[in-house]
DNA sequence: TTCATTAGTGAATGAATATTCATTTATATT
DNA sequence: AATATAAATGAATATTCATTCACTAATGAA
């Protein structure tokens, strides 16, 4: 038996996450991920069932790699203000060091695939991000309000910097660069509203 | 001279809104959305150069039509919490009450239309909400901080509640509705940060 | 009413595109 | 080394899609 070329699977996937951010949906092909790996269509399909399997496959591994990078070094029993400090940490991380990721997850998020990849976030989030709000909550150390408005509060501003960042527009017409000061100066606003 | 159907040009632009939230840019066709109309496809380029003329148009007028909306009844004269207040109310009201063009909107955004939709906006609030930026810093209601990291902070948690209700995820299992209590909650955390 | 002009159409057309197939090639096992 | 098995391929195939074209139908202007 013939063994699967581990390196040639690995171009694939990552030429696919390329041109979905290059080219968009609209514009990504199997043939020119074929091409762009210098591997015959029909290769693609050894791998993926059709073109909506890779897509998908493709998505939801880069979904599971990004959440346990997010997941580090994360205890759901540490206090609330050390807890969301080390949350942002790995998600800024996670974003400003997998920019293509990141952008193809975006797209993923706003497109017909969006129910898939917001149940796989779902699943691996629920547990340690709930339970880390209970307690926050049990302790004290912020209100009881619902947990989509925790999230919101606490991530939504991190998110847009980090788009701003990563789409490189500029609202004051300087150029915006993503500095550890900008990104803790506008989290320092957050964090004293979200503090008891 | 014949003059051309108002009525049907509009129904093109509703049902074109329509399926490419709904299809996605991967499933959106023109003789789809031209049986969607019950249209002739060659209607479709009496209206639109071609495809990408006619997403682009649609696309670029609903952001027109939505910053509009945003900016009414807002002074950029107005102090730093009233004037951030109304952007909510009006950002909140425009994306609950245009749940379509919103989602079309956030496809676009990321999609290799980001370019054009980005730069419409820029347009349209560059002016007003600089000045109320720059307002809020004078009278020291606010610190001086990157244009991005206000937008962020400000607009960050709106966006990504209406996210979650638009999308109907929940992240608690129980159903997510997003009322005036849950909006002001949240808002209001922020708001204590961004006071003085 | 007539006419010129543009709207609107149904049926092509040709270019892409996803997918398959008949072979060839590499390699793990014997 | 021989063999079996699956990987890999290049060239089809069948389908879909954007766009065009030859033609008909309205309608504003004269």
């Amino acid at each position: 038996m013939r063994a699967r070329d581990i390196n040639k699977v690995e171009l694939v996937k990552q030429k696919a996450i390329e041109l979905l951010v290059e080219l968009g949906f609209e514009g990504f092909t199997m043939n020119k991920l074929a091409k762009a790996c210098g591997v015959s269509v029909a290769t693609l399909y050894i791998y993926y069932k059709d073109k909506d399997d890779l897509i998908q496959n493709i998505g939801l591994e880069e979904v599971q790699r990004m959440s346990a990078i997010m997941l580090e070094d994360f205890d759901p029993e540490s206090s609330f203000s050390e807890g969301l400090r080390q949350q942002w940490k790995n998600r800024a991380k996670c974003i400003l060091e997998n920019p293509l990721t990141a952008q193809m997850i975006e797209q993923l998020r706003s497109s017909t695939y969006q129910e898939k990849i917001f149940q796989t976030f779902g699943e691996i989030f629920k547990e340690p991000l709930g339970k880390f709000m209970h307690n926050a909550i049990e302790r004290e150390e912020i209100v009881d309000m619902p947990l989509e408005s925790y999230w919101s509060v606490a991530f939504g501003p991190l998110y847009s910097l980090l788009r701003f960042h990563n789409e490189g527009k500029s609202l004051s017409g300087k150029p915006f660069v993503l500095t550890d000061e900008v990104l803790w100066s506008a989290f320092d606003v957050v964090l004293k509203g979200l503090k008891k």
